[in-house]
DNA sequence: CGTCTATTTGAATGTACTCAAAAGCGGTGG
DNA sequence: CCACCGCTTTTGAGTACATTCAAATAGACG
């Protein structure tokens, strides 16, 4: 049985839910739990849930022509993921999500998050102010990429995520920076 | 008297609005004009609107400890504009707001909107619609920046802008690409 | 028309990449 | 429990992409 704990902390971080509505929310969560690389979406599926992360860790990327792989996001305990153009208008996805790690979700699909907005509208507000923050911190990074050279991005890497470091490959990270392992290997000799 | 023909039609891309709705929202939709170069926020300042650009084009940018300027975003015709952490937190900017041609604009104070979220609930989907897919533009643009060389992210550019290139100085795009206007200026030369 | 700023051009430099090889590390099976 | 295999990380050398600085040219606007 899953312990709702962390997910129901999360949504009261932007919307107050009386237990009637926490009620109707647990009804429709489903569980998954994933092994370290499993994949929960390839390029060109549509992404039919929206999924919370309550242990373990995500990652969102996609596959260039040459075949290497470039990650935009990585979502830890806590975060929320999907391809939101996917999931929003249940179209072809653009990315792929994996897991970094033996990985513990909950999820919406697609048709009962839509139920859920009509039963509880204090969802639609939660799902946007989530779209909004995630707006504002793609933007920061965008920022931070066209702004800072790699070193200082490993820098904020390190500081927006603490403690991921240690948890994932290195190539993870410098697929997440924009740069080579090779070049991040020699990064992170500089910085001691 | 503003013509609301372009901003109707923006929402009615994502919400169906009866004539009773679209009165409401007309009621509390404010109208500004701006010169080139005006400045619409700063960093440090509350964003109080949120923007619609009927006509012209701004840019979101920011301001780095060297003093210079890194362009997240432009807003041509019927783009909204804001910084959306400190519009829907109503906490202090991170970026500034400004005109890189005369422009007209239409915005929602945040006391309006939120009071148009109870009064026309639609517009709270409208909005999260506009939020996931702001979002996703940036998670693609992040893609764009980690995996792609200079060169192949200004042909994306002139392709999500179309005929942009013509209105705007080149500065304004070598610094949305995150490059120097000098290397642009080579590429541009290569590409004909 | 003159002034101010933007763009172009060129040369030298620095940042990050590729390729190749060696070293390290984690898991599996004997 | 150790040896081996495969994958990741490190190290080194040479290269390509993008920058800085400086000067010349072109464009925009009062």
């Amino acid at each position: 049985m899953p312990v709702f704990e962390n997910i129901l902390a999360n949504f009261a971080l932007h919307v107050n839910l009386d237990a009637a509505e926490q009620a109707c929310i647990k009804s429709v969560l489903q569980h998954q739990r994933l092994k370290k690389n499993e994949i929960l979406l390839e390029t060109g599926a549509t992404c039919r849930n929206i999924y919370f992360v309550d242990k373990g860790c995500l990652r969102v990327y996609n596959r260039d022509r040459e075949g290497s792989e470039h990650n935009v996001l990585f979502c830890p305990e806590n975060w929320w993921a999907a391809d939101m153009t996917s999931f929003s208008g249940q179209v072809p996805a653009y990315y792929n999500i994996a897991a970094l790690e033996t990985t513990e979700l909950f999820y919406f699909s697609y048709q009962s998050l839509e139920q859920l907005y009509i039963d509880v509208p204090k969802m639609e507000r939660f799902f946007r102010i989530l779209a909004q923050n995630g707006f504002s911190l793609y933007q920061r990074r965008i920022n931070s990429i066209i702004s800072r050279s790699a070193e200082e991005r490993y820098l904020q890497f390190q500081h927006l995520y603490p403690k991921l470091e240690q948890r994932i490959a290195q190539k993870q990270i410098a697929s997440y920076l924009g740069i080579t392992p090779v070049f991040l290997s020699m990064i992170r000799k500089r910085n001691g």
